[in-house]
DNA sequence: CCTATTTTGGATAAAAGAGTCTCAATAATG
DNA sequence: CATTATTGAGACTCTTTTATCCAAAATAGG
């Protein structure tokens, strides 16, 4: 699995949050309930976006989960970093520590460049664009149903 | 971990064939000493790419395993798929099950790009290029020490 | 035929990832 | 102040991956 399930759940939710009107405050209930997503994982993960000051967090009622920056300047990177950690891009595809330019592995170099191609991929990639294109073309977040229902109601 | 410690393993030990005389059957305990890796749980992984046919063993004194088609002949990618299987490849980036063309996630493009690009390095990379590599700028397969050293004596 | 060497296969154990549950802390509202 | 809605944090369970161990089968060589 190139993504931990984590990380995946993750980018859904904050594929959610990017979606619905900025600045207010969505309840994790309401995320979990609408992607499909066990609620106490769910909580889990946005946890520790929060601790990574991409999700603020406001308690009691009426509170949930927010975005600290506008969807635009999101990139699926910050996501990806915050929950599967930067390893995920700079380990050797062999496995040796230490691999890099100064003591790298055979596959060292090839490797490289097709790491930066994902790096680059979710790194150009903001939640905004995703957004416009899940709305534009109806595209799912969720096992059935487009993007429209999720915000029904 | 964009690969499984098993795959990781398992591309380690295929190099370490490839880069030996072909035909001859090589212990695994030898591979698993030179290469530094736990020999039982090598030996399994090596079972999995036997029956996917990259392997061939023979047991007993002098027994062992070989590369069954030449190393320039075998592409990282059979060994990726025999181990990590299919899937590694064709998921989706944020899970959802029958994600393609016909029934995309807004991310399905862009991830489609880019495990291309993976699947493309994978798939033109050969043991023996890399073996050549290794030997000629004496890289290493293992935390220390080049590649000369793991063949000699 | 016996012994040593080696793979095979299954059982088991340990570690990591995924998922669940409970209780405490915070805050809005009546 | 009591109630209710919500996140936070920790313990706990389940599953998968990683790793270890052991007995059985095959085979070479004396």
């Amino acid at each position: 699995m190139l993504l931990s399930k984590s990380c995946v759940y993750g980018l859904r939710a904050s594929l959610y949050l990017a979606a619905r009107e900025q600045g207010e405050f969505i309840p994790i209930r309401n995320m979990s309930d609408k992607l499909e997503i066990s609620f106490h994982f769910l909580t889990k993960i946005l946890q520790q976006l929060t601790a990574e000051g991409i999700l603020e967090s406001f308690k009691g009622p009426n509170g949930g989960v927010r975005l600290t920056r506008e969807g635009s300047e999101i990139q699926l990177i910050d996501i990806v970093l915050a929950i599967d950690g930067p390893q995920l891009l700079t380990e050797c595809a062999l496995g040796l520590p230490g691999c890099g330019v100064k003591n790298p592995c055979p596959l060292h170099d090839k490797w490289a460049e097709t790491r930066d191609a994902i790096h680059e991929m979710l790194e150009k990639t903001t939640l905004t664009e995703l957004v416009r294109k899940g709305k534009a073309e109806n595209l799912r977040l969720t096992t059935d149903g487009g993007f429209d229902i999720l915000f029904e109601n």
